[in-house]
DNA sequence: ATGGTAGTTTCACTA
């Protein structure tokens, strides 16, 4: 089975890019985040074309919004309302005897202060819930893959500078703590990584405010895919589209591929 | 320290 995550930044403009993934590599199941859609008008029938006839939506108006598009069945698990708000960043599915989560994680503003920033204290207390809400969902002893956009690029090699990205929210030291926290809260296992040495670079995400995205390669990772541990030996591959990037009115975020046995 | 781009039933906010 092939998993891909994609932020979108808007699913309706993305439906191009979406036909030319799908073509391409043929994933089994597609979690979308920042889908911008309310579900009166998520673009069901395009995407039932593309071959995903299984689909379980989550939207909200201009910001946020989850999905996931499948080709097996699906059976809809109970929405989490992290925060206790109820802002579409959370959907969760079974499909094919696992339990597959889509997350948006708040990105969290610019200033990584939580007594001067709200949105950068609404994010930590996100990740602190992550710990507990994936030890609850652990304790249920299903297999099971949470994935989507975390905002948080954990390790050196997951950002361009390390040093330089210290004080930038999305790399910041207490945010990679709770991070940590929470993946090892629920046993974890970064599926990507488990394919690309932790000392090479690798992104998921790049800036549109740089000029040349490509050439001056400033990007982070921070799109997730992880597993419980005993779907670790069934992982058989992952990649990052980085491609995708260079498509025509991209994302700023590119695919992450993950293929289980 | 600043400003750079993209998306949204937009003229402000989020990323």
């Amino acid at each position: 089975m092939r998993i891909v995550t994609w932020n979108v930044n808007s699913v309706r403009l993305r439906l191009p890019l979406l036909e030319k993934l799908t073509a391409q590599k043929a994933p089994d199941v597609i979690c979308l985040q920042e889908t911008k859609v309310v579900d009166d008008t998520f673009p069901k029938t395009d995407i039932e074309a593309m071959g995903y006839k299984h689909i379980e939506i989550r939207g909200m108006k201009s910001y946020n919004g989850v999905a996931v598009l499948s080709r097996l069945p699906l059976t809809r698990l109970e929405d989490h309302a992290f925060c206790g708000r109820d802002d579409c960043r959370h959907l969760g599915v079974t499909v094919d005897g696992i339990d597959l989560h889509c997350l948006y994680v708040p990105a969290g503003g610019d200033e990584p202060n939580p007594d001067t920033n709200d949105k950068f204290a609404h994010k930590l207390q996100f990740i602190d819930e992550m710990a507990h809400w994936s030890a609850q969902t652990r304790k249920q002893g299903r297999s099971a893959i949470v994935t989507g956009d975390f905002n948080v690029a954990p390790l050196e090699a997951d950002v361009w500078s390390h040093k330089q990205l210290l004080k930038v929210v999305s790399h910041t030291p207490i945010e990679v703590e709770k991070f940590d926290r929470a993946q090892a809260a629920g046993q974890w296992t970064d599926a990507v990584r488990r394919f690309v040495p932790a000392e090479e670079k690798l992104y998921s995400w790049w800036s549109y405010r740089a000029k040349d995205w490509a050439a001056a390669d400033r990007g982070r990772r921070l799109d997730h895919v992880w597993a419980s541990p005993d779907l670790e030996g069934r992982l058989s591959g992952a990649s990052i589209l980085r491609d995708a990037r260079g498509w025509e009115r991209p994302s700023d975020h590119v695919p992450v591929i993950v293929d289980i046995d």
